[in-house]
DNA sequence: CGCCAGAGTGACGAAATCGTCAGCGCTACA
DNA sequence: TGTAGCGCTGACGATTTCGTCACTCTGGCG
């Protein structure tokens, strides 16, 4: 939980993260596939642990879930940072992880489908997750003058509902071009955001990093 | 379910709706307040109705919820009709009916409890409710002239998840006035449509019609 | 007035799910 | 190498939930 930086200490520490990772990918998985009522004993299957084993991790099913979300949005949140690190620009910053987090929805729908499950209730109140991210950038970005907006919560709602519903948009239209609809809505936003129309349509045409799909060693790897 | 015109034929018939509603009522109240794993039986004991009645008219508590969800999008739908139908230009349009949808978060909490709970999924793909009736305005306000946007559908996911975004904002700050941050959105949004700043500033300073809170006689009443 | 169809009812057996617990195997450490 | 500690294990009793079914009651109709 506070294990932030580092390795596990010993060998058994190790085995105990490995077994809680595996319960926090199974029950991934199965919000993935939109079961969210399933039996305790079926996730501890399918994450090839025995029943037993969960109450060492989790008091019920609600603080796994709970969990699970949680290690999406840290995972995502972290990629983000890596891969806008070198920009200068907040506005930028706030530009690429938008439009990453719009590929996002068709590179890896598995997490796709976690966050547009209960992401709407994480959209505000969670000092974890990508949320803190989004405002930081768009504080940062009013502060240089960037981005003109009557209130910086407000801007961030309109974003964060933008993100979960053009998730489900590209979910329910498998044949829409992600990448376009993206680029689309966030030169919008950007607009919307006091940045004028050619900025805005440049931004979002620079190219993007390219994410590598390695498994990272989050959370829940 | 068909039976959109009209009352009830027989005595018996009504019986049977009034039954139904009742169990959707119930629905509703147990998803207002984050319970969506109540037991059927707690569910027919809250409706005051038998357990055994329960399956006369859902298959299963799946069926239910869904039911509970589209007469709460039905019902707000049609309020919303009635509320700007004699309104010309499809941008006010809009525009009032997204600036009575955030009215409605804090007027009417249990409904919106339940549109934020399953909402996302809904925000696509259905053929009843708010949305259908959002995109008719949408496109109206292009043709029009008085929206100037890329594509409808985008612009159609942009207003849904701030609809629903924002709601999950007023909910978490309870101190925030709604009326302001509602009519500050609806301006950003207006302006992100393509209407002119000053226009759309206008707009959204017009008085609202007041809904009277009588119960109506939708679906479920 | 009497009969029938259809909705309502709640108790009951079946099934699923829960959370525990006593034992086991592995790892760190002396 | 011995041993103490910790996590893992899965079978089990208790509890909850499900869905049915035989029956009742109400209202429409001849």
């Amino acid at each position: 939980m506070a294990d932030t930086a580092g390795v596990a200490s010993s060998r058994l520490d190790r085995r105990k993260a490995r077994t809680r990772a595996a319960l926090i990918r199974a029950a991934q998985a199965f919000m993935a596939a939109g079961r969210s009522d399933v039996a305790i004993l079926e996730i501890t299957q399918a994450a090839d642990v025995g029943m037993g084993s969960f109450y060492n991790h989790f008091s019920g099913k609600a603080e796994l879930f709970h969990a699970a979300v949680e290690d999406a949005l840290d995972r995502h949140g972290a990629l983000l940072d890596e891969l806008t690190l070198d920009l200068d620009d907040p506005a930028e910053t706030f530009a690429q992880s938008f439009r990453l987090t719009g590929r996002l929805h068709r590179r890896h729908p598995e997490l796709s489908k976690v966050l547009l499950n209960r992401g709407l209730a994480l959209t505000r109140s969670e000092e974890r997750g990508v949320v803190p991210r989004a405002r930081r950038d768009i504080q940062a970005a009013v502060q240089a003058g960037r981005f003109t907006v009557a209130d910086t919560e407000l801007a961030l709602t309109v974003a964060a509902g933008t993100t979960l519903s053009l998730g489900q948009l590209l979910h329910d239209q498998p044949d829409r071009d992600d990448a376009q609809a993206t680029d689309q809505i966030t030169e919008d936003l950007l607009r919307l955001f006091g940045v004028p129309a050619d900025q805005a349509r440049e931004i979002c045409r620079r190219p993007l990093p390219e994410p590598d799909d390695r498994p990272r060693g989050g959370t829940a790897a």
